[in-house]
DNA sequence: TCTGGGGTCCTAGGACCC
DNA sequence: TCTGGGGTCCTAGGACCC
């Protein structure tokens, strides 16, 4: 049996745990930039706010509701996210963490009563942490998965804890149970299934899983046979390595000038040098990439980019950044009014392991820039994120992205410790 | 004025090998 | 008249996830 723990609206949650004040309101987390809401509380999502609602375009909604909205605060919720992970390992010894605000766990053996044993998990995180959560307990992910959704609806009266195994009739609630909010299954392929005479859920798991795969593929394959009991998705323990890594950001204001686009894209390259030195990987290429609005159709519309790949593996942040500017110069035209930059990392291997190239700089002199990173990489745990970087990053913040409502880093600066008031 | 930022897997087709 | 049988690697595009 397998356990899915998923927090309720987790970067509301998490908000809340150190505002009280927000518990019973509607609250909405915007994305970076201040652009969308990409988290609501049970509140917002009553009044028809939708996920993914671009923030400026509700300010009549937001007022005469006194609807609260946050900036997102990502190293708030990473922290929380480690917390409520810390305490769910306690449950069992086989958990596969799946996102920010999920985890699988193997409860194959255990013999109590696992709705009880669910209640116990919830229970204490929510006192370890401040952070509410849903459990669903069934054979494989898939039917886990949709049983959580259920346990947060509340079916049959269960609330919070599902086990699939206590439900008189699954079939029943498979055919109440849209097929587009299967996990794995998207409206896409909802409707494609809807067309075919597959309405609901349980249409679903009656169709024979050949044909499904002629038609659709192994992908929808496996999830056919996880509704019908038979595991095909496993856990996954120790999280693969990432085989790309992409950092991008809209700009705060459109930015017209080379320079300014320079040092975005600095940033993100740097930015992209450390994720590799801390997972150990080494980058084999770098794309860089600029456009504009997609939205804005008074403007003349550009986007491209271009690929830059190297004689030998790096994780040198000086090398990331002078590839991705020479990339940048390439393929900026002046006159237009860009939007966005990003840096991607596509073809990743181990660092450690890198084929040499045959032409390479004296080997003494890749030692001395690994050692340079190092030192670095320690600088700024020490002092700080940003304490020692690269001048080109330093060309200007005109790209720095909108922040206006962020709450405070409760947990991980201690010049932000909430303060508590004993009366 | 204003619309996020990350990822994965699968498949088909092209180019090549013996 | 008639033209094999087995592979690999790479890329682009499409589908999905949080």
């Amino acid at each position: 049996m397998i356990a899915l723990v998923d927090c309720n609206n987790f970067y509301v949650s998490c908000e809340r745990a150190f505002n009280p004040k927000l518990e019973g309101k509607p609250v909405g987390i915007l994305s970076n930039n201040d652009g969308c809401i990409i988290a609501r509380s049970e509140e917002i999502k009553k009044l028809g706010v939708a996920m993914g609602t671009p923030y400026f375009k509700i300010p009549d909604l937001i007022k005469q509701h006194n609807i609260q909205i946050l900036s997102s605060n990502y190293a708030l919720y990473a922290d929380m996210s480690r917390r409520v992970m810390q305490v769910l390992s306690r449950f069992t010894p086989t958990m596969e963490i799946y996102s920010i605000d999920e985890s699988f766990l193997d409860l194959s053996g255990f013999a109590q009563d696992l709705t009880a044993y669910g209640s116990t998990i919830a229970k204490t995180i929510k006192q370890g942490t401040g952070i509410p959560v849903s459990i669903g307990i069934a054979p494989t992910k898939t039917l886990a998965k949709l049983a959580n959704k259920l346990a947060k609806k509340g079916i049959a009266g269960h609330r919070q804890v599902l086990d699939w195994n206590t439900l008189t009739d699954t079939n029943a609630v498979l055919q109440h149970f849209p097929v587009k909010d299967v996990w794995g299954i998207s409206s896409g392929w909802g409707s494609r299934l809807a067309k075919l005479g597959i309405a609901n859920t349980y249409d679903l798991k009656q169709t024979d899983p050949k044909w499904i795969r002629q038609h659709f593929g192994v992908v929808l394959e496996r999830i056919v046979r996880e509704l019908n009991g038979t595991p095909c998705i496993p856990m996954e323990m120790i999280a693969p390595a990432r085989k790309q890594t992409l950092t991008s950001r809209s700009f705060g204001e459109r930015l017209t000038q080379l320079l300014d686009l320079r040092a975005a894209v600095s940033v993100f390259a740097s930015r992209s040098a450390e994720k590799l030195r801390t997972q150990n990987l080494c980058a084999l290429s770098i794309c860089v990439f600029i456009h504009t609005s997609p939205f804005d159709s008074s403007k003349p519309a550009y986007s491209n980019a271009v690929t830059i790949r190297f004689d030998q593996p790096s994780q040198d942040t000086g090398w990331l950044i002078h590839c991705a500017l020479s990339g940048l110069a390439r393929i900026f035209k002046p006159g237009y009014h860009y939007q966005r930059a990003g840096v991607l990392l596509p073809d990743l291997v181990p660092s450690g392991t890198q084929q040499l190239s045959l032409f390479s700089d004296e080997p003494e002199m890749d030692a001395k820039h690994g050692q340079l990173m190092s030192m670095i990489d320690n600088i700024n745990r020490i002092h700080g994120r940003h304490t020692i970087r690269y001048a080109s990053e330093n060309l200007s913040a005109k790209w720095r992205m909108r922040q206006n409502m962020k709450s405070p880093a409760y947990t991980t600066s201690w010049a932000a410790l909430p303060a508590v008031n004993v009366i």
